[in-house]
DNA sequence: CTGAAAGCGCTAACAA
DNA sequence: TTGTTAGCGCTTTCAG
């Protein structure tokens, strides 16, 4: 069962009986054509079942539908998420999409840029260690590339270039803004990985809060953390562990918010009567938690989708760069709530703790 | 700040002082080329800069290092892990990936498979409703593809295809003979999306296992799901406002078993304890969720990588059609558990004895 | 071992 | 309105 061998624009050509020229013509508009002409072409295209071959195509107009993400992790559910809400825009413009995962390593992250050069249509990219300087030598500038990150680091950097940028700083100071409305004092903080832009501005902002409400930022508030689920649970333990136990904690994403919910809950904490959790993003399985949890969104649908508009309109053509700016917006749920200060006493014995709080849950 | 133009070989060749042929022949190794000039050339090729162009390269060795992807959802992690998996095969190999999300729509699958036709280089595709015919049809048998899923289903199509095929319906048995094994009967289902037929294997394994094991299989048991947490969590639901409980279920998959298990603990559940849940699939969550979810592995990252390697050898040059086969693994965590039909058991403390007594009346 | 030249399939001036 | 033709950047016979 062997199919025939592809038609060419040619094939079509020949069998209409015209040059080749007018079955471009007729295929792109580009030019009128009598309409007996047209139609004699269009039946052949269907009856040859004719598609033109967009490599061939993107030769010589230098420019394949074809966009790349270049992301940390696909498998991260607020990159996939992201890559999803990329993926519906491009979809009905009739563009693909492909991702690439570097990891946030900075050799990886150089490789992609290399290797997408030149024959990709245009790129996003959430750069970890990548500098402008870095995607400036790599892809030149002759290529559309959409920067993803903080305000500021992006901001920052004089350059030709779409971003969409969030404001990481102002966020983080409303989620802890949040936690010290509800009464909270001892408020930790979960951090992401520190050498990112985005990490650094969130637990900027969460310290910019806390001094703005007179409240000391102590040492032990402050605990590493690295965006992911088991960065978050690691850190939620030490942190419970410590002496000086917080009421509230923020997590510098909700991924990381997640594991510490898991492992607050593991060491018989309830949430939020013992303590309160606030994640940062609003990926999906924020609203699932339980309690769901109270977050700041900088969604990752809402970015993604922003960033494919915005570059797909580079991509046919507008020559300005646009920047756009995504500010963070509080979702209040269930994770999050006043401290109670009166169970102080019995909180000294965890494995107790755990037992009225289970107790506690059933009653309501 | 502007770039120079980017190079191309005829800048490389006449900045060499050689041929082009003779530049394309050091690039590719695909003649001898006196070490003298091979120098002259690689060095000029850094000094410019000089990178190929993918798509020219492409256009007449007819082959881009780029494969795609056809899925329901990048967003679920089933297939973001599955994706992930791909990615990191393809990237040591040079190769890009494009994700494309159907959603399980019959048009979708087929628009996909119509618009890489032709320029990607090959096609990894988890049909839902697309057939084999349609991917004849549409794809013709000039380009690697790929077809992921259960293993009669694919089993059934003489095609010249690789396959990866998974034993849905025998590691179903697996997972309900698990369960038959810890003494339980009453064991109901959560069924994937009724029309695909990796979920049709599932439940038919469920049923077999029930038979062989001389079980009754209520009507009341088996329930619809979708493979989504949402779907899982209402089924559940369903599950346990029924008269008849049962004391263990298994879900299609583990996304929806998640769901499930979030129910159950929202309804007062105690999991293993009052009801045991196993899922489907080893997705990364399941190992994360509390407790850590009880399934059959028939992993994402496998299969991925499996699914990746085949295609990637058939689009280097193999001839022969391979056929990959994947069985699934149990992995026992702590979901599951042998049914308690007393309260004298070590489980007498007091708060789930509260729980168990309405439990027992409710079961009467 | 090296280079001239003919394409890959398509677009886009430019002629007719 | 339609057709001729010269490429896009690269690979690949096939002579030299």
């Amino acid at each position: 069962m062997t199919n025939p061998p592809k038609a060419t624009i040619r094939d079509v050509a020949k069998s209409a009986g015209v040059s080749i020229a007018t079955v471009s013509h007729v295929i792109n508009h580009t030019h009128h054509v009598s309409s007996e002409l047209e139609q004699r072409v269009n039946d052949t295209i269907n009856a040859l079942n004719y598609h033109p071959n967009k490599l061939a195509r993107a030769l010589n107009r230098r420019d394949l539908p074809l966009l790349a993400l270049i992301v940390p992790d696909i498998s991260n559910p607020y990159w996939s998420a992201f890559s999803r809400a990329v993926q519906d825009i491009a979809d009905p413009c009739e563009y693909s999409v492909i991702v690439c995962s570097s990891d946030g390593l900075y050799e990886r992250e150089k490789r992609f840029l290399r290797s997408l050069n030149g024959w990709i249509g245009g790129i996003i990219i959430h750069p970890y260690h990548v500098t402008i300087a870095d995607v400036n030598q790599l892809i030149g500038d002759k290529m559309p590339v959409l920067i993803l990150g903080d305000f500021i680091s992006v901001e920052a950097q004089p350059q030709n270039w779409d971003q969409v940028a969030s404001h990481n700083l102002e966020s983080a100071r409303v989620a802890v803004e949040h936690l010290i409305g509800l009464g909270h004092r001892k408020i930790a903080f979960i951090q992401g990985p520190e050498s990112t832009p985005t990490s650094k501005r969130r637990l900027t902002g969460y310290r910019q809060a806390m001094e703005s409400a007179g409240l000391p930022i102590l040492n032990d508030l402050v605990v590493a953390g690295d965006y992911t689920y088991k960065g978050g649970f690691l850190a939620m333990k030490e942190l419970l562990g410590r002496k000086a136990r917080p009421t509230a904690v923020a997590c510098a994403n909700d991924l990381s918010a997640l594991g510490a919910l898991e492992a607050a809950k593991q060491m018989g904490c309830s949430i939020p009567q013992d303590l309160s959790i606030i994640g940062f993003d609003d990926i999906d399985e924020a609203a699932l938690a339980s309690p769901p949890l109270t977050t700041v969104r900088l969604s990752p649908r809402h970015i993604g989708k922003m960033a494919a508009e915005t570059l797909i309109g580079r991509m046919k053509g507008r020559q300005e760069p646009t920047r756009v700016l995504v500010e963070g917006t509080l979702v209040i749920r269930q994770s999050t709530a006043a401290p109670s200060f009166d169970l102080a006493g019995p909180k000294a014995d965890s494995a107790l703790l755990g037992k009225e709080a289970i107790f506690k849950e059933q009653e309501v």
